[in-house]
DNA sequence: ATTCTGACGTGGG
DNA sequence: CCCCACGCCAGAA
């Protein structure tokens, strides 16, 4: 792995880690605001990476329409909808429900 | 080396 | 609103 590369995932965990607790945020808004607008699909390639960080919650972290598009990475069918919904956040035919009231802007900190 | 595939997003029609 | 083409870039085949 690179210095260049580590940088972009530590970056991308570093945020990741301070979406607040009921909150959901889309690869798109990490990807800005790390200064990598555009390459989304590395911020999803970073999540794949964050399996053995625990500390990282992947599940807060979904496509722009508030689709849990990555939910086949977590074990079992259902494991990121019940974590999102054991927060209070209701997911329905893997939307989001209320998405724009759960989601969370990186820059308002 | 070339092509294809994604935990994505945008712009045009 | 939906659909499509394209940009993006790391890996796999």
């Amino acid at each position: 792995m690179h210095d260049l590369e580590t940088s972009f995932f530590e970056k991308v965990y570093a945020l990741a880690r301070q979406i607040p607790f009921g909150r959901v945020t889309t690869y798109g808004a990490i990807a800005k605001h790390i200064g990598a607008s555009g390459s989304a699909r590395m911020v999803g390639w970073a999540m794949n990476a964050s399996h053995s960080n625990p500390d990282i919650p992947a599940h807060r972290v979904v496509n722009r329409k508030g689709l849990l598009t990555g939910k086949h990475h977590f074990e079992g069918t259902n494991l990121m909808q019940q974590l999102l919904e054991n927060e209070g956040i209701k997911v329905i035919d893997n939307q989001i429900q209320d998405f724009e009231k759960y989601f969370w802007e990186p820059s308002t900190n």
